[in-house]
DNA sequence: GGACGTTAAAGGTCAGACGTTTTATGTCTC
DNA sequence: GAGACATAAAACGTCTGACCTTTAACGTCC
């Protein structure tokens, strides 16, 4: 017989797939610390190899963190942002595909954003604006992140969120290698009011427009500042 | 002492990294058997256990896929797919974001392609009116995706090269649901024909315009394919 | 009350055994 | 000789049990 066979499943992917299930779902909440792995494999009623073969598996994909001697914490909700870490890109390259996305998400943001949308807007503007006059460099790119955040999630676009999620640390981190270099740049304050003007005004292309500007500032800074050093080679990277 | 410790590394990343390292190199190409597990953990001098959870890591990753009684095959070389399609994402979803991707690679191909990319778009347009000509379906949605994954790289940036790449199972997956149920959508030739155009003359404001509409296309299909449902629950989508 | 040593508990690694599936081999029959 | 079948080898899948390493909590002592 041709049958394709009762494929009867991996035994660890079952087991992958309920501890994810317990993480996607937030039963396990980000930041807590799962059951020990005694404890899961009697729950499951899987041996201690193929619970730590499923449990590796997260920890590599980046939902889980083990410390040895304490416990296993739940990291994040899905890999995405594991994923894109691991392709270690050139921060020029994450700028440009932020600028795409950031762009996209204005652009539907425009069309759909909800007045507790624009509220929340508002709030971390002013909290961004009041950070840059504190002069209080690690309060505004939280700030400023989470304004850009919530662009995204005011898109309606679950995909493009979670993209523009996971592709943060992967900025930070590169930002961070030329931040000491070239000191903190110029914040643009017009631009993200301009950005929120057109969210409120429903403005598709003027807010497409105005992320795009924003995008171009940080770019200009990244530029100038590898003009400052005549070699590549000469900086930190490559 | 705080001295932060040695920080001996755990065992286990030691080996996914090397493994990892084999398939990002090429060393294990894509589509090829790797070592049997008593091969590797004589060579790498680990035990079973220890190897067998940093291939899980690399399974569930999407980078490696084991058959039982038969042997363990790359499948990818990063773990931007894998992660993608377990968001498990609306088409609609992934089409706005592909969008974005698609008309920021227009953009910057527009300044960047060589010689070379331009002919090597110009095979692929024709092997996609080729196929369009023969009602060849399979054949159209290859060389459809060849081309715009062609422009992709010739944007000169891997991020935004290799996150396209990844959107393509979750799209074709998502597409695939909806194919059957409308029918093979009206290709459009010219639009096609005029990014190319302006990637040739350098246009990046036109490149950009052409591969968004390009997209408009899709998205007017697939609009229309559900407008012809009155009631959204009537669809195979939840 | 703080410094220190002890200890229990958690994850990390190793070893060996057996099960299940696939592939290849070899034999038998027509 | 070709095809069908039975057999065996090899590969991944799972289980059991032991021991190591690290961490955090506890208790004791000064």
């Amino acid at each position: 017989m041709t049958l394709p066979s009762v494929r009867r499943s991996v035994l660890v992917d079952d087991v992958i797939q309920r501890l994810r299930a317990e993480i996607t779902s937030g039963r396990w909440p980000v930041g807590g610390r799962i059951p020990t792995e005694t404890a899961l494999t009697e729950q499951l009623g899987v041996a201690r190899g193929t619970l730590r073969e499923a449990t590796r598996a997260l920890i590599h994909a980046g939902l889980l963190q083990a410390r040895q001697g304490d416990g296993t914490y739940v990291r994040a909700t899905n890999e995405l942002a594991g994923a894109i870490q691991r392709l270690d890109s050139e921060l020029a390259d994450v700028l440009e595909v932020r600028e795409a996305l950031d762009a996209q998400a204005a652009r539907l943001a425009a069309e759909r954003i909800t007045p507790q949308g624009l509220a929340a807007l508002d709030g971390l503007l002013a909290e961004r604006a009041d950070a840059w006059q504190r002069r209080d460099r690690d309060a505004w790119v939280r700030a400023d992140h989470a304004f850009h955040q919530a662009v995204a999630v005011a898109s309606g676009n679950a995909l493009l969120s979670d993209l523009y999620t996971a592709l943060g640390p992967a900025l930070r981190r590169s930002m961070a290698a030329h931040w000491d270099e070239r000191g903190f740049h110029g914040a643009d304050h017009r631009g993200h009011e301009d950005l929120l003007d057109a969210l409120r005004a429903g403005d598709t292309a003027r807010a497409a427009r105005s992320a795009a500007a924003n995008i171009d500032a940080t770019q200009g800074w990244h530029r100038d500042a590898h003009a400052t050093a005549p070699e590549p080679s000469a900086t930190t990277e490559g």
